[in-house]
DNA sequence: TCCAGAACTAGACCGAGTGCAAATATATAC
DNA sequence: GTATATATTTGCACTCGGTCTAGTTCTGGA
């Protein structure tokens, strides 16, 4: 099943990777070119290229497996309950666990590498695609198996995806202001259920 | 006040913008470089960055008004008025009056313009940081006339304006269907009373 | 009229990303 | 094991967006 090429394979693709993550944490991202990461990984730019479609891939595809993680959080979600509940608990898990997503993760590695996404616009920009991507995969979850309308899915999945960015980056704010997770954490809550309770029960009543 | 040296900035301004427009209109955004656009505008490449910091700003500079929309409704509503019912009011007024911004204006020249902005990714890309401009703004025009908490209102005016900018997208994709405007009217109506109702009774109800 | 500063220009330059053809490594058939 | 088909890698030239430099032209105001 796997061959030597696929292993080789893997191997080169970690190891372009981390060369790049270690040189844009050490230097920055636009102070570091993608030639002096081929150099470093010790394969030519246009192998790079390969195995990476763009110059901002090196850093953000550690993040893609979460495209779709509101998605299968609905689909997965115990009969009888409520989808709103089950992306609250389980971004409340999130925050327990100190999942990186969360933004309240202060394990210096990580840290590092969630500031300088948020804080190069590049890498922000990219990060994007992802957001549209959960947006669209979780809408067709809502309308699979909440039969609801497919309005209201996207509609609905437009804010929850939003927000749950909005609460990540206040996170992520707070630790690079040099809290620990600990300390943050009691805070992340207590924004995090406000946030999905305003969700649930509407503006109505605040504005 | 308006010297001979601002009136030919704005006229040089306009002329590099349309030259541009038209050239990506008729052969694609992807398919005109920024030199091309520079000689048929008649300046240097060199003068156009000095009008437009990005290929992309040639576009999407007619849409920089719109970025600080959402907060000036909020800001000049009636005494008494809820924010949220004058953004909704205001929406659907835009509607009604076919501004190009709610995605419902068939004027050929806007429908191929607005298409291009959506189908194009770089245009796409750009577009979205005047959706964070205008959820920056909203957040601090609600948080300083409603007297509601910043994060309250900051995720409030993320909901707010994600929406919209789907209901305009879903308009635009209707349009670009081959839909008239006048055709499109009735359903986009229904689908902002939705998602403005939506928003203010929470989603409780239906997930 | 003359001067300070703004606007413009040409051309070299940088980095991201692509196309191409040659070279090398791996998998498979015999 | 050899030969052959198929991936993979590579160097190199090229395009394009965007910046830098240095020098030129134009405009507003004294």
């Amino acid at each position: 099943m796997t061959g030597l090429r696929e292993r080789k394979r893997a191997r080169t693709h970690a190891a372009i990777s981390e060369a790049a993550i270690a040189l844009f944490l050490a230097r920055g991202f636009d102070e570091v070119s993608v030639a002096e990461v081929a150099e470093a990984a010790e394969v030519s730019k246009r192998t790079l290229f390969a195995y990476f479609p763009a110059k901002e891939d090196l850093v953000v595809h550690r993040f893609a497996d979460h495209e779709t993680e509101a998605a299968r959080v609905v689909r997965a979600r115990p009969p009888g309950t409520r989808p709103l509940v089950a992306l609250r608990d389980h971004f409340l898990d999130g925050l327990r666990r100190r999942d990186p997503i969360t933004g309240l993760n202060d394990v210096p590695a990580i840290l590092a590498l969630v500031r300088m996404v948020l804080e190069t616009p590049a890498l922000r920009t990219r990060m994007i695609r992802f957001q549209e991507g959960a947006e669209r995969a979780l809408a067709e979850a809502l309308q699979d198996t909440a039969g609801v309308p497919a309005l209201t899915a996207r509609l609905a999945a437009v804010q929850v995806v939003g927000v749950q960015w909005l609460l990540a980056a206040d996170n992520s704010v707070a630790l690079t202001g040099g809290r620990s997770a600990d300390a943050r954490y009691p805070e992340a809550v207590a924004a995090a259920e406000h946030a999905f309770a305003l969700l649930a029960g509407g503006l109505a009543e605040r504005l």
